[in-house]
DNA sequence: CATATACTGAACACTGTGTCCAGTAATGCC
DNA sequence: GGCATTACTGGACACAGTGTTCAGTATATG
């Protein structure tokens, strides 16, 4: 263990607590006062481990979804697809991690080093597990073999994003099964 | 014709311009200093006419680009779609407007009023003819009569918005085609 | 000329940032 | 227990940007 006293556990939560919190109750990106205000801490220790109030939400984001992509590669294919998209949609609609991320993308267009952090762990993994699923239905002659899988990963996940940022229509229950149902034709091996 | 000094035109452009020269500068929204002074124009005249720099930059583009929506109801609907599509693509890679739009968006995620002011003005009457080239192959019995319109407008739409926000892939020439050709099995008439 | 509107430039209070520093607290090691 | 090391505190600071106010000046109509 290293000398010196501990970085305080408690303190971190409490910081991660209070910047989701307020990102949560207004649409404006949490301020460093504010956040060390509500965490009851030192504006100091924040600078001292994140190096902005998104990088503070970012880690709060992760840690708390981590475990969140859906990924079973047991059910078919096609299955998988919608199952791994019907839960992005449930946890952009129904979880904080909607206007987490909305706010995080607002950071990211503004700051390159939270967009290369937020696409590394958010939306990377994610695209990789589909992109699996895809690679799989090609290796079982589900799918046809000259399919663009990163295209088609998009074609799948951008509609969800697009309608988290634009607010236009509803992210409803339907729509990952719509959109699977929508692509699959255009995938499918004859 | 009304009484009083006119408002200053010159300013005006002046105004624009140099609110989107300081957008494609940096990564980060321009400031009303920073507009006023690369302007030449007093901090005040900017309150006097817009509520924020975000509403600067989304007049010049919406005056820069206002007939930049691809449109043409003679071609056949899928030709129509994949050449807005493609459009679309252009424009977001090869003009300002990519990264002004992209600069907007964040700017909505923390600014209601400039959200609505963004879906009204640019995303909506571009959905909308996307809608109308839909509706007219399903009049004409290109696509099958049951499809979602909103849904697969967005399904066409959404990657190339998706790419420009997320840089995780770029917007290639041949991304419209790919995307149509993707979507047309799902939605085209037996 | 009067009237109405627009632009200027300076001032102001306010919020938030990012850094610094002296002081205090908690740990491992001798 | 004493020491080195690291963490947290709280106040201070300079800085950038916001949004408003106001007196002064400019330019149009009638």
């Amino acid at each position: 263990m290293r000398a010196g006293r501990p970085r305080c556990e408690q303190s971190r939560q409490a910081i991660l607590h209070a910047a989701a919190d307020l990102a949560l109750a207004g649409p404006r990106l949490p301020t460093i006062d504010g956040i060390a205000g509500r965490a009851g801490v030192s504006r100091t220790t924040l600078y001292r481990w994140w190096p902005s109030a998104a990088a503070v939400l970012l880690e709060g984001l992760l840690e708390r979804f981590h475990d969140s992509i859906a990924f079973d590669d047991t059910l078919p294919v096609r299955q998988a697809l919608t199952r791994q998209l019907d839960a992005l949609v449930h946890l952009l609609r129904d979880t904080p991690a909607g206007i987490l991320l909305r706010q995080l993308m607002a950071a990211s267009i503004e700051d390159r080093k939270v967009a290369s952090a937020l696409l590394d762990q958010w939306l990377s993994p994610r695209r990789e597990r589909a992109i699996d699923h895809l690679r799989r239905g090609i290796a079982t002659g589900v799918i046809r073999p000259d399919t663009d899988v990163e295209l088609v990963t998009d074609a799948l996940f951008a509609p969800a994003y697009h309608r988290l940022v634009w607010g236009h229509a509803p992210l409803d229950d339907r729509l990952a099964e719509q959109v699977c149902d929508l692509v699959w034709p255009g995938i499918a091996a004859t």
